[in-house]
DNA sequence: TATTCCGGCGCAACTGAGTTGCAAAATATA
DNA sequence: TATATTTTGCAACTCAGTTGCGCCGGAATA
């Protein structure tokens, strides 16, 4: 039976190893995103430290998860949904982080607002973090 | 005579030292924000490492300069220009990265755009930082 | 100005995140 | 199955940031 992590896996043309299978398959039945330190925690005990970096490092470049900036100077990371592929990232969400639950969201309703920037200014990408209350914890 | 750097110390209590006055002069002089690094290689000839961090450290704390997340998860620090107060910020502006010379401008003048969340959140606090090219080097 | 006191500094040592090289193991290919 | 290629785990390393402590310099008082 060829499963959906399988599938991801070799759609990228990766090999299908027990790691690659088991930290994808985190990032399919989490909501939110991931620090790497969750993903150590929650993968680590069956793999090295090395292959966990590796791995995260493997699916950004392969466009299967993306990088979220935090304030606190920690990298998060999630499943891209759309248009993403190899070298290229093509995000235009913003980024939600819970004050009380913790956990940090893609917004993908929400697309990044225009921003008037002064005279001489050219943008070329805009990242939006909004730290707040998510749906879930509002009470 | 009494400078302005004398002055900003000594109206958050704050004992006037060569390291202190060194380091809070580069903020003043220089435009944008700086990295601890840029710090470190501009007055950490004269000053320990662990000085810098201990200094920049207590002006965050004390309002002088604020934090700048930026996406490849290096701290930038920057002048507070309006009410910011000890253990208060009040940074409402958007934060400027340029492609081609590096540098990190806050810009004051345009404020954080209001971004409509989905039902259920409530926004406490938003980031926003553009990527582009500055007015420097557009040429 | 001289003396005392306390905060700030430099040093050394430590922690923790992230990286690299290499041999062994697992996966893909024929 | 045999071979080639990719990936993993281990060990060792680098680099950012932190902590404890003795000493020095700035601030306060006389």
């Amino acid at each position: 039976m060829v499963t959906q992590v399988d599938d991801i896996l070799r759609r990228n043309s990766l090999s299908v190893t027990e790691s690659r299978k088991k930290i994808l398959n985190l990032f399919l039945t989490m909501h939110g995103a991931l620090a790497h330190g969750d993903i150590e925690r929650k993968a680590g005990e069956k793999f090295d430290r090395v292959t966990v970096y590796r791995t995260l490092q493997t699916f950004v470049d392969k466009g299967i998860i993306h990088t979220i900036p935090t304030t606190d100077n920690s990298v998060r990371y999630a499943l891209c949904k759309d248009n993403c592929r190899e070298g290229h990232h093509h995000d235009n969400h913003i980024h939600f982080i819970c004050i009380k639950c913790g956990s940090t969201l893609c917004l993908e309703d929400v697309s990044v607002p225009e921003v008037r920037l002064p005279k001489g200014f050219i943008s070329s990408e805009t990242e939006v973090v909004v730290k707040g209350i998510c749906n879930d914890c509002k009470q």
